[in-house]
DNA sequence: CTTATTTATGCTCATATTGAGCATTACCTT
DNA sequence: AAGGTAATGCTCAATATGAGCATAAATAAG
């Protein structure tokens, strides 16, 4: 076979984050790389092929379906990446690959396949978990590593960046009063990647020898900018959870107030006021009681609810921040 | 050159969606063909070469450059569209065109490229303007045909939508009481769409012969999805246009609280209050006054102001719905 | 059998955020 | 000087939010 050197064609690749939520922690599906404990994880992923797929999302469900035998529910696109070197490892030889990145959730906790895992999310991201309060590993080692790098540039060099490094740090990571956002995910996965202090970003593959069998310090790395990727999915995740029902799709079709907290708290990072919780959910319409009761809390039996499918456009995204006026403007 | 039959090759397409706002009115860079006033417009677009371009947005600033001579300010990815036959018009051959379509956002309100110009956003999508109250063509036109469109098919065809077409066309539309959400733009265009209304569904061409110059009843059609991509964009921009300081692209350095409801307004599509407004903004600390005034007001001199970039990142997105309790968790 | 423990659920209350509109101020035009 | 037009300041009622107390209904312990 003879493969002329071509005008440097495209590759588009599907990359799958699929997550799940196992009692009370989120996981995602990963990609092992067979023989090489110590390789990093993969997100499942597939090679578009026009031919062979009507449309994007189904070459992407047919891929995840192939490579974890999982069927998906819901699936969201979320961003199309496509910097030159995203794959340098792979060498400069071959097509260029773009990715596009999706979010896919599934009920599914057990996978039967060889080399296919779910992991915790708060492995690749140990400082998202606010569950439980404020993370220690922000004060004892990404503030510090931090500041260093801070002191490694003038602060208000806006050509990198229209705040400082400072002013960033502060902000992201909710130092000096500043209050913790917990959808700024990638935002603060990029900070972190610019100072290099996470594995992808050395990249002469100093650390390879390194096990990643257990969590790092700055959380495990994967192949790529799947951790980025990934990143990317939580943000999304975690913001669209405040103004569209996504979670019912993490829990079966009949559940307790309680457990769909602990799920928006998984996926969050941030602990909930219990009777404020109910009082939102079950106002907003979202739920209805089934009639049935659940009797293993623990305690006092709980009320089983099933998702309001109308929900869904039921309510007008809330959150507004600007609000019409009634009709007759007085502009 | 002798081109094998190869494995329907991808090419990538780097769509624009350039908005302005104009006296009150907002725009976009169309691109029409030349020759032939029939014709429908384009979306400045252009194909991304990976030897060319670092990156996706490059590529996308580069085109857009080339063809409008504008060169671009804020840009923001929107979505990758990829189904087949997006292109059915230009026939089977070739490779399989995907399109990332692009928000971008300019202060430049003149061109001086022929064949290139800024149209108003609304006359693709009239029923979006409610700046007046409720657009008329929703009553005299839209919810009649799509009625006539409901009784095509039974109600409650789950395979269709989760749910039936009349409950669908009430909370987009905005009947029987529901009331208005701006940010549907997209759910409301392919719903139309859908209806079989908009001259883009029309496979057969056979509303060529129409004359574009006036905007038509459901909206001034434009060449393949690109209307669609319009439509992602309105979305999007309506939507961040709560939670992120957008706006401030589309002013100049200063201006009036009033100046800056105006636009507000006219991409939301809105009506708001005036003193409530101002309250949120000075409140939110978006902006600070530069100690000058502007005269012209034709009633008393406003203060102007100017944004205040540290708002970018000083506030987590307000809108939140679930909310993180104090430390100690009482779960 | 009674009491402690545990979780569910109901309800209150102070505070903050909205939506709406009235009142006053400061310029321009006639 | 009077009237027109916006800008700006302020009030007020209606909700929404954050926090916590109190009660109910199960199980486990003694």
């Amino acid at each position: 076979m003879s493969i002329k050197p071509r005008q440097a064609g495209i590759e588009l690749g599907l990359h799958a984050s699929i997550v799940s939520v196992d009692r009370n922690e989120p996981h995602v599906v990963c990609v092992t790389s067979p023989g090489n404990s110590k390789a990093r994880d993969s997100l499942p992923f597939g090679v578009f092929t026009p031919l062979a797929h009507r449309t994007l999302e189904i070459g992407l469900r047919r891929w995840v379906e192939e490579q974890t035998g999982l069927s998906l529910g819901y699936v969201e696109q979320l961003y199309t990446f496509g910097d030159r070197g995203r794959h340098a490892r792979e060498g400069d030889r071959g097509p260029h690959m773009v990715s596009i990145g999706y979010l896919a959730l599934t009920l599914q906790t057990d996978i039967a396949k060889e080399h296919v895992r779910q992991r915790r999310w708060y492995d690749f991201f140990p400082w998202e978990d606010w569950r439980l309060g404020r993370p220690q590993i922000i004060d004892t080692t990404i503030e510090p590593l931090l500041l260093e790098w801070c002191k490694r540039k003038p602060d208000n060099d806006a050509h990198e960046h229209p705040l400082g490094r400072k002013e960033r740090i502060r902000f992201l990571f909710g130092l000096n009063g500043v209050s913790w956002d917990e959808e700024k995910v990638l935002d603060r996965y990029e900070l972190l990647y610019e100072a290099g202090l996470l594995e992808e970003a050395l990249i002469d593959g100093r650390s390879a020898a390194k096990a990643w069998d257990t969590p790092c310090e700055l959380g495990r790395p994967m192949n790529h900018d799947h951790r980025r990727i990934l990143a990317t999915a939580m943000s999304r995740m975690r913001g669209k959870l405040k103004y569209r029902p996504l979670v019912f799709e993490l829990l079966p079709p009949e559940f307790t107030l309680y457990e769909l907290q602990k799920v928006v708290e998984a996926i969050s990072g941030t602990p909930l006021h219990k009777q404020n919780f109910r009082r939102l959910v079950e106002g907003g319409g979202f739920v209805e009681a089934t009639g049935d009761m659940k009797k293993s809390t623990g305690g006092r039996p709980a009320k089983l609810f099933k998702f309001r499918r109308v929900a869904l456009v039921e309510r007008p995204s809330p959150g507004l921040r600007v609000k019409a006026t009634t009709p007759p403007p007085n502009a």
